[in-house]
DNA sequence: TCAATACATATGGATTTCCGTATATTCGCC
DNA sequence: GGCGAATATACGGAAATCCATATGTATTGA
């Protein structure tokens, strides 16, 4: 699915601020449900929902869902040098991605992932 | 100047086809024309023309004029982050860039630059 | 000074992108 | 089944993007 993320295609599926925050956010914390990224991001439900689509079809991001929520991460098929491109700008732009890890961990009520082990 | 490239800002500078051609060839080349990227990209002048301005104001190029050629080289103040996320594209994306190479490589009558030697 | 080459920019229009609002849909629970 | 919460999608319209064409500017050389 991701062996036609050309360049291009790549970087227009960043080249927004909320689906950037989003896939960056999503790559530092593993997985993120949708009501999260709309807290974190401090955007509409639509808009965030529309952008989780876009990254969704575009073969970055895959999502699942477990009861009331859908939660994404990045696609597991996700070629190397993008994962490189996520991981060097997520290193350098930590600052920038500031406020919403802390609105994030603000949360309240986050909902419980299902424990890994059973 | 670069100080400002924000993750979606530089993507945005990336997510076009003929700018990601163009500095991925710079990035590859070190150096090149203006007619050089117009023929290598098979573009009009003007439209490539318009791209370098692009990537120029954005903090990603930097020119240089010698005689009548216009030389166009990634920025030396381009932060580290953002040498890396074009590195890991270029080396992983070498046969999208094929063709474009390739045409660089039989264009005749390429303006030659000064030696770097006096 | 005239012409030619290399490059830059202006203009207008077609297309795409993005968003707010409203409306599905899906799931868990009573 | 009915209701509320979480998520998705549809439908306009506003704004940004991209391009072709035409024109402007700078440099070289005759």
């Amino acid at each position: 699915m991701s062996d036609h993320l050309t360049p291009p295609a790549l970087f227009k599926s960043l080249a927004d601020e909320t689906r950037a925050r989003a896939v960056l956010l999503i790559a530092e914390q593993g997985e993120l449900c949708v009501c999260e990224l709309v807290c974190a991001l401090g955007d509409s439900q639509p808009k965030i929902s529309r952008h989780l689509a876009q990254l969704r079809s575009s073969g970055l991001l895959q999502d699942r869902r477990q009861g009331q929520w859908v939660y994404y991460r990045l696609a597991s098929d996700l070629p190397q040098w993008v994962r490189d491109v996520l991981a060097a700008t997520l290193a350098a732009n930590r600052t920038w991605l500031e406020q919403d890890v802390s609105r994030l961990a603000n949360m309240g009520d986050r909902p419980a992932r299902l424990a890994t082990c059973c």
